[in-house]
DNA sequence: CATGAATGAGACTTCATTCAT
DNA sequence: AATGAATGAAGTCTCATTCAT
């Protein structure tokens, strides 16, 4: 029964990153009034505050990758998957735009817990499962047509991360953006342009 | 003769920007030893840690924005000018890749000093001068013909920073990145592909 | 369970400050340690030093009106009373004679603390059960025929604040003063010359 | 000519001692500021921080024991000279109603600087002065025949002391107290009272 | 297991004092 | 003689962590 409380523990710590921007300003009083737990109980769970944090952002990307590996399953088609990739990053964005570099898998991020060098491994293995789905994504739009060729490596990151950018300035300048759903056409727009011949 | 010594706290502090990733981890102390002066010296400055912090980043925008605007008045054409604004990028996120963020004017880079409210105004000022500049250089691109149409601001914004997420891909990845002079070449094509017809 | 613990900074603050005269010149490291705590949990049970001090100065207080009006209610006669009432000032300046200003409820003693509108206010309360029991006093004096006239409050006042101004007087300079016990006789006259016809 | 610097330190250090109540609550900075010369210029004339206050303190004793003594030197009358006391009392108070202790010379106000062992001597000097002065005062009540007895030096303390204290309320408590003048009367009235047959 | 009172290391900040100008 | 920029010791306060209950 202790996973839940692990949980509980993740979400307030999560919720408390995507406020703060600024990881060594969480207190641990906060995590645990927000988990509604006591302080020492915290402690019963992980070592420091240093590793709260870092398994809460492992969590959160797990969480991610298991979604969105089981979204790719359930479409088929590339406009379709890449409509949900695009609509599912928007969403994380609206409830957090601090967020971007934690969603855009920026190993910056990790900066603090990876001083713990656990962390980076694991996170190493995360970027590669990320990675891995999003050239699942990619080489759809070229088995169905819609781009020529096979792009490098570095050339679909550039378009994916391209696509994601072209949304995260919406999110920050919505008065000198197209609506909620023209956006996403244009995200879908940069990634064809960028990649087709 | 206060200046010389202001901005010797502006550099020590900046460069513990650079490494640190994380606001509030830096600590009054380092920054008065790396400026080579006294603890208390700080505070004959500035009022408080966050305000050292918070001016050392519009210091360095102020900088930036400053040679910039310099380097625009002497590169007449687009091509060399855009080449110059990456390479000039490029060459700040060598020097420390966590600083992607406030490389990219993100607001949310400045949420701790923002606290202040006088800061939030300082940096919006100063994020308009700096898309002053790059709106001047999209106009080149178009007043020379190489994009066709003056595009809007929300996609002269996407098509540059898409430039700039070029690079930095190329930073984070060297190895499975095109060599350092080839990543300007496929960051300018980046720009004429998403602008041009 | 925590007010023993608050009692017991209280009672190192008071030591402290009967000792210093002076209250900015306390420590709270000095202060925790004659509690025989940490220094944080000084904090656990106050906001600042000021606090600390201030609720330490109203806690004495409380305790001596507690007892004084027990002392008053215990003791029906005027003269056994005044004299347990000069035989208490006494003692307490015995302890220290930098207290006089405290003991004597004169507000400039509250000047620090008082500074947070809240003891002011608290202070002000306490001065006027302080008076209400002198007042009480004063009246049996009359009502046993000892003095005719009611007097006027700054007259009793004076009378009584004449008295511990002799007893004062003693502590100071006990070579050039009566016995330990005939200044008692000597306070005690002074009130009565004060108010007798 | 370092005689009217030195003076101008003494008036900064003592109406920020009528303001504090506080000695160590006072900055060497502010004295300088009030003085109206720079900060290291008061170390030109004084060794520390409590020197100035001591030094500051004995500078204000010397001058009104000066004047005190001129003034009983034209007023051959006890009644008038005793008013006279009383006025100056009263308006000393008036300028500031913490500064009781130091006007009564309460040893205790010298607490801070008599750390330094010169003042302590200094200050017993100027009390022995005070005291040979209000001795003379109360001897001439006797010459006048206004007091019969010559009193014990313990009672005309007590007498005059008790008399100040009379003032002291009527300052503390000015709605419950006798006008302007009549608190002289009052004031007058208890010398006698307690010294009168 | 869970708690939260207690702790003290360590950070921020102040300010008396120095000293080069 | 006068200054005030520079300093660092020392004080206030915070908060991660422990541990007795």
């Amino acid at each position: 029964m202790t996973a839940p409380k692990k949980n509980l523990i993740y979400e307030a710590a999560l919720s408390l990153v995507y406020e703060s921007n600024d990881f060594s300003s969480i207190k641990v009083a906060d995590i645990a009034d927000r988990a509604g737990i006591g302080k020492g109980t915290v402690y019963e769970y992980f070592q420091s505050k240093e590793q709260v944090i870092g398994e809460a952002l492992l969590y959160m990307w797990e969480q991610a990758l298991e979604s969105f590996a089981l979204f790719l399953e359930e479409n088929e088609g590339f406009k379709e998957a890449y409509y949900g990739f695009l609509r599912n990053f928007k969403m994380q964005l609206g409830k957090n735009r601090h967020i971007y570099k934690l969603l855009t898998m920026n190993p910056a991020s990790f900066s603090v817990p990876a001083a713990i060098e656990a962390f980076k491994f694991r996170f190493e293995e995360m970027r590669e499962k990320y990675f891995a789905l999003l050239e699942k994504l990619a080489a759809r739009s070229v088995s169905e047509g819609i781009i020529k060729d096979f792009p490098s490596r570095f050339d679909w990151q550039t378009a994916i991360l391209s696509s994601l950018t072209c949304i995260y300035i919406h999110q920050h300048f919505p008065d000198e953006s197209p609506g909620e759903e023209a956006v996403l056409d244009k995200a879908y727009a940069v990634y064809v342009k960028l990649l087709g011949d």
